[in-house]
DNA sequence: TCTATATTTCGAAAAACTCGAACAATTAAA
DNA sequence: TTTAATTGTTCGAGTTTTTCGAAATATAGA
């Protein structure tokens, strides 16, 4: 396995960020992230394919939002909250703060 | 012309709208409206198809973050900036705020 | 009415998303 | 130490979205 690309702080654009979180289903990742905190692809209880969340998770990863550190045979994932709050202030707290819209079904596949 | 559609501010989602600002054009027109107010699409100098214009604002007038009113043969556009801050707030202030990296060549076509 | 301006719609090519199947890495069991 | 189980990624194909140029639509003015 390659090891996992990650941004630095000041390489994270905005318009990653936003485009990263203007799918319901990442934007459902990052809210079950920032609730629970540090967690791997199946604590996700979405009904989605595994290859699915696991490209989802790639672009949350690649455009700074996600953190995921290897542990054994999973990948755990956390929110760069620090990091995002010090480069784009009030943005993670306006999002997490926005209406819980979204309806992603308990896991079918 | 068909009427254009735009959402009540309750039919207004995190979800879309946050879709809406995740591409980079969008995003730069939302800046320019922010920055310059009501504006019609040739306003906006970027180096992109008129009907690819077209569309973009079709996609920001339909997520709610932008209004457009039809005057004579133009379209004038502007950003649902308090509608959008009462539904989330803080949000379109990150956005405003955060560091502006795009590069939006000047129109060649 | 004819022409110019502003914008949308259409149809096709290019890019991105989703899925299932196959592959890779690690751990645990036999 | 093989074998199997678990977790994720990569691959290839089908579907959807984005983009463009060309044609169509709507309005204003000569």
């Amino acid at each position: 396995m390659r090891p996992m690309y990650h941004p630095d702080p000041q390489q994270i654009t905005l318009s990653s960020v936003l485009y990263a979180l203007g799918d319901p289903i990442r934007l459902a990742i990052v809210r079950q992230l920032a609730e629970r905190g540090e967690q791997n692809c199946c604590d996700f209880d979405f009904a989605i394919a595994r290859s699915t969340m696991s490209h989802h998770f790639k672009i949350l990863r690649e455009s700074g939002v996600v953190l995921s550190r290897k542990s054994g045979t999973q990948h755990l994932n956390s929110l760069r909250q620090q990091e995002l709050n010090e480069r784009f202030p009030g943005l993670l707290t306006a999002v997490l703060q926005g209406a819980d819209e979204l309806d992603v079904q308990s896991k079918i596949l």
